[in-house]
DNA sequence: CAAGAGATCATCT
DNA sequence: GATGATCTCTTGA
């Protein structure tokens, strides 16, 4: 059920479809937060000029670097996380953001999840879980496979959002979600 | 309904 | 000192 290390660790773009439908479960206090996964947006390599990875390795983007399946959470416009599955392997910067859940379990009913800084509040995360583990016992956030099939007919692409300055990069149809 | 501004800070130049 | 992988509220047509 709990993905393991290996499908952190195929291409950056088939995991960022590949989690449309799956689980995403916080564990917070012996309590479980849980949604689905309908939102994502590919971050792949050192030549993306979108990811943050590209102007280089530095204290901020390590984790980026490190192998598949570590959590990378960051501050955007000094007040909303942004919470991002590192993919592929070791020395080889990718991550997948998850944009947009819908809530299963333990998120109030009328709580808007439609966007990176709400699914980081929805879900209580915060930089204590930057460069922790989704895998192993230990964690206290990772994803499931429920076996649920997102129709391909459902599944949509379009262009990342908020990434202007990223030239040509900026039209890559790297965001994948689920049609209503 | 669309457009703009403010909140607020880690990271990089 | 500038700038975002954002969201919400306010303004104005």
């Amino acid at each position: 059920m709990k993905l393991n290390k290996k499908f952190y660790q195929q291409k950056t773009l088939k995991i960022a479809e590949d989690l449309l439908g799956k689980i995403i479960v916080r564990k917070i206090n012996g309590k479980k937060i849980i949604g689905e996964i309908i939102e994502t947006e590919a971050y792949v390599g050192p030549n993306d000029l979108a990811s943050h990875a590209s102007r280089g390795r530095t204290k901020r983007t390590e984790v980026m670097f490190a192998e598949g399946g570590c959590w990378y959470v960051y501050l955007i416009y000094g007040m909303y996380y942004c919470l991002n599955i590192v993919t592929e392997n070791k020395d080889y910067p990718a991550a997948v953001l998850i944009r947009a859940i819908q809530p299963i379990k333990g998120i109030s009913a009328n709580a808007k999840t439609d966007g990176p800084g709400k699914v980081s509040r929805a879900l209580r995360i915060d930089k204590s879980l930057n460069f922790t583990a989704a895998f192993g016992k230990e964690s206290k956030l990772w994803i499931e496979d429920w076996g649920i099939k997102t129709p391909k007919n459902k599944i949509k692409k379009s262009p990342r959002i908020g990434v202007d300055y990223a030239k040509q990069y900026k039209n890559k149809p790297w965001r994948f979600y689920i049609k209503k």
